[in-house]
DNA sequence: TTTTATTTAATGATATATCATAGATTTGCT
DNA sequence: AGCAAATCTATGATATATCATTAAATAAAA
């Protein structure tokens, strides 16, 4: 039975949590994805990393972080300007109806988050963090002994 | 910090692993994602099932199943004929290569999960199946309340 | 100061996710 | 039988994931 598998059940429940929180977020009349608002929210929080950086705080990858800004730019809810002292890179600043957005959808994750969590021990998340910790130290180091098998 | 939050957690747990999982059938020289290797592995063990079906059991939806399978036949992983009882159905078959690369890969699956789950005790697996089934639950759950708000 | 290496963003190609819908077929109801 | 509802696959549109590569700019090295 795939439910025995752990990583099935891993996927499964990200993907039942998306899915009943992206639809809280367009049911209540924001035009919005999940990741655009991971992503939207840490440029909010911290405005001078570039596209890799970013993508390094939400684990995702430079170039899904390009098209996510992209169509932040797109929607209105993000600014860019070339920088003056480096130009390979870009200038981000929040527009106002990027911040405002922010801010309306911030008690609906909240929400979103508290009723999945319903009924479970804050002993219970810990332990659950801890357990995904591993997981994900194991696979990491794993993942990076095979590429770079030999340091010189 | 985002590691806070347990679905950046769960998010960042599940990519990883995937990478890591993807990173070692690709370096045994496999040409097959995990995504159609479970697709492929679910028709193999339920041949008869239409694509919601398989769509439910990996909990994908059925038009990703339909792209997915039609990716394992490009492959000539798996062979399809109209079913001569229900002319919307399809009948489905692994071919010899199907299920020589199914036979190939599952060691290195197993291997991949057994890396992963390195230093876990069986009760923190079973705490966090546990755990994350709760979630599920939770999440499906207020999701279907939202969608299906009155019962006739 | 040229040359070389590194950094940064953009983009092509392909795979998957999601929602919606079309088209064909079958089933259920009357 | 005849129509409506349900079923099944295919596909369009858009978003995201991943890998690889390019182009431009800067930093480091010779």
């Amino acid at each position: 039975m795939l439910n025995d598998i752990i990583f099935y059940s891993l996927d499964k429940t990200i993907k039942q949590y998306r899915q009943f929180a992206q639809a809280n977020i367009d049911r209540a009349g924001f035009d919005i994805t999940i990741d655009q608002w991971l992503v939207l929210t840490v440029i909010g929080e911290s405005p001078e990393l570039g596209q890799a950086e970013i993508a390094d705080r939400v684990f995702k990858d430079q170039a899904s972080v390009a098209r996510i800004i992209e169509l932040l730019v797109k929607k209105k809810l993000l600014h860019q300007t070339a920088s003056q002292t480096d130009r390979r890179r870009i200038v981000r600043k929040l527009t106002k109806e990027g911040k405002q957005l922010l801010e309306a959808v911030a008690p609906i994750i909240s929400r979103n988050r508290a009723i999945a969590l319903n009924e479970l021990e804050p002993a219970a998340i810990d332990q659950l963090r801890d357990t995904l910790e591993t997981i994900f130290t194991n696979c990491r180091f794993a993942h990076k002994l095979a590429n770079e098998p030999v340091s010189d």
